[in-house]
DNA sequence: GAGGAAATCCTAGCACCGCTAGACAATCGA
DNA sequence: TCGATTGTCTAGCGGTGCTAGGATTTCCTC
């Protein structure tokens, strides 16, 4: 079965490859570029091709955005780590958030903007989502405050950090302050 | 000069017509649906006629976002009106602003999702947008809280509302919880 | 090694998109 | 009533996501 072991490795690698050149012309050129003929083009393969993979085009979006998921998620765990107290781990990580979604727009797009047809908040959710949720609540679970569920702290948390990184790139906040919005958002919401 | 009257006031209905239209069509099946073609038909007139009115679909996009815009800016400044106290009427604000995206998920999405080819937080931005930032500075300032200057405090707390209203119709919150939601983000927030 | 089966891939094309050029018809002022 | 202007439509451009069907390569068996 050693063929048949040969043929999965090369089918893997080329699916990688098509995640992989997806993100890269998206974060280069936006999404609006990813055409499925682009795309087929720099694999340097025909378009059925991407079909032979995934069901279309949402379905890249979607690995994308699992990909985005993970590296967010070990971004986000990295920045705790290396604070202190609570408080500073919380800091940490809104700006580590922030931070990964200004340096990498379009795989942020891909997991929060874009429809990747990916389930949410649900049994059948990728584990890479709930993983990178996790990651969240583990810091901020903790200053939740008296009473207050941490997984209902962490969402609003979440949101206004969402809120924050999708505003601001899309100029809806003025650019600069981004920190002060941060130490403002921190400072009020954590119960330290 | 009555002729020129009567045909101007003739566009200007029908430019209210493709705007309406728009939003309709939009409100029932989403802007994906949304085509020249699809809307030309609804309006019955041809395509070209949409491009006598405005350069392309961006701007029809826009057009309704600034539509949207006037009526949140109303939709705040009535539920906040209706409260007493400084911290009722930024929780009548909250519910008022999350009802609006709940309600009105096409138009939301035309004024924040979408591209509209419209400005923010710039000189030369529409009149309706600014003021439906002021309609939330009005009453939010109000509880920004000493030494924090209270525009920086509304975008944060705007922020957060638009992480909130996004993150829960995109199915990425799980429903239900809501209030408890925003009643966690004002007693935080807010500083009473 | 040769031949047939199976897996793999590409060419060509569908229906649709936003947008526009140019022909045609209606409306206007003289 | 006529010519000019304005308004509108038909037809078509290049692009999109996606797929059917044929060609080609690769594999296993004899």
């Amino acid at each position: 079965m050693s063929v048949q072991e040969r043929k999965e490795r090369e089918r893997a690698g080329r699916q990688r490859l098509i995640v992989a050149t997806a993100r890269e012309l998206a974060e280069e050129q936006g999404w609006d570029a990813v055409t499925t003929r682009r795309l087929a083009e720099r694999i340097e393969y025909s378009q059925p091709v991407l079909y032979s993979h995934f069901r279309g085009k949402r379905e890249i979006i979607g690995a994308v955005a699992l990909e985005g998921a993970t590296e967010m998620a070990a971004a986000v765990r990295a920045a705790a780590s290396a604070a202190a107290t609570p408080r500073a781990r919380v800091t940490a990580l809104a700006l580590a958030y922030l931070d990964f979604a200004e340096r990498h727009p379009a795989v942020y797009d891909a997991m929060f903007q874009l429809d990747g047809g990916l389930a949410f908040a649900q049994e059948d959710t990728p584990e890479p989502l709930k993983d990178a949720f996790a990651a969240l609540l583990e810091s901020l679970g903790e200053v939740a405050g008296d009473g207050v569920h941490p997984a209902l702290f962490t969402e609003v948390f979440w949101a206004a950090l969402h809120g924050l990184a999708t505003l601001t790139r899309a100029g809806r906040l003025p650019p600069g302050d981004a920190e002060r919005r941060v130490e403002l958002l921190v400072d009020r919401l954590a119960a330290v």
